[in-house]
DNA sequence: CATAACTGTAACAATCTTAGTTACATTTCA
DNA sequence: TGAAATGTAACTAAGATTGTTACAGTTATG
C-alpha cells in the first residue's frame, strides 16, 4: 500500500457517481465498488470538492452527487485535484554547489517538470467523465 | 526519503559524464556532486549500464563513462532506464466486480496510463544529454 | 606478484508516504 | 430526540526509497 493510487480512486468515485447523477451517494456505497473503507473515500471526496467536482451533504440522508455534468469535467482537473502535479522528485539532498552541474541542474530539472505537467494535463484534457462513463457502460459484458 | 528522485540523479550523473566525455569518472566523485553516498551512485550506474547508456570498468583506475555521444541519448531514454513507466498507480486491492464501474474502470485506467507514458516520452525526447549540458555550462554564473 | 584502488552487490537500518482503521464530534432529516 | 450520515483526528500497518556498512571480485601498477 504505497504508490500513489489517488488519481485510479478519484476517477472510480467520480464515475460512479456520474452514473447516478442527481442522486446523493453514500461513502460507503462508492468505498464498496472501489473495495475500501469508507473514509479513505470521503478523505477523497474532501480533495474533490476543494476543486469543486463534487458536493457534499452532512447529516441523515445526505451523501455526495457531482458539482456539474461529466461532459463538463476533464481527467485533467481530476489530476490537478489529487496529485501534487510532480512526476519525478527533485533532489532529497542538496547538490553540492562547488560543482557546476550541482549548481544549475536543479532549474533544468525543474523546467523539465513542467513540461511534463503540461503534457500530461493536455493529455488528460482530451478526456471528459462522460466519454469514461461510456466506455464503461458500453464494455459492460 | 520517499518519492523517486531516480530520474533526477539520473540526469544529474550523466550530466556529469558528459562534461567529462572520455575520462572514466568514479562513482565517489560523482557522489560528491549529487551530495550521496558513492553506492547509491553504483546502483544507478548498473541500471544506466543495462540500458547501455554507461560503460563501467572494475579495478583499479576503473570509473564509468558515457556509453555513446551526449547528443545520442535522449531524455526520454534515461527516463525509460530507471523508471517504472506508471505516472500513477492502479488500485491496490481488485474493484468489486459486481459494479459495472469496478468491473471496467481498470481497462480505461491502464489504457491511459499508456497514453501518460506515450506522451512523457514524447516530451522528453525533445531533449539530448548534449542540450542539458548546453544550458548548464551557460548558465554558469 | 602483491598491493592499492576501484566496481558490484548483498544486507540492513532509517525515514517517509500511503492506505487502512477506529473513534468521535458535528450536522441534518424525520 | 434519535438515527444516520459526513468531517476529521489519531493511530497502525505496510511498502518503497535512500543511506550505510561490509565484503567479494577485478585490474592497473610498482
Amino acid at each position: 500500500m504505497a504508490a500513489n493510487s489517488q488519481f485510479s480512486m478519484a476517477v472510480h468515485v467520480l464515475t460512479v457517481l456520474a452514473r447516478h447523477e442527481g442522486e446523493k451517494i453514500k461513502s460507503e456505497k462508492i468505498a464498496c465498488s472501489v473495495n475500501t473503507n469508507p473514509v479513505v473515500i470521503r478523505r477523497l471526496l474532501g480533495q474533490l470538492a476543494q476543486a469543486e467536482l463534487v458536493e457534499s451533504q452532512t447529516g441523515a440522508a445526505g451523501g455526495t452527487q457531482l458539482g456539474r455534468s461529466p461532459d463538463q469535467i476533464t481527467l485533467a482537473e481530476v489530476y490537478g485535484a489529487v496529485s501534487c502535479g510532480e512526476v519525478f522528485a527533485l533532489h532529497g539532498k542538496p547538490p553540492d554547489r562547488n560543482c557546476p552541474v550541482g549548481r544549475n541542474i536543479e532549474a533544468v530539472l525543474c523546467n523539465l517538470q513542467k513540461q511534463i505537467d503540461r503534457s500530461v494535463a493536455e493529455t488528460l484534457s482530451r478526456h471528459t467523465l462522460q466519454s469514461v462513463l461510456e466506455v464503461i457502460e458500453q464494455e459492460k459484458p
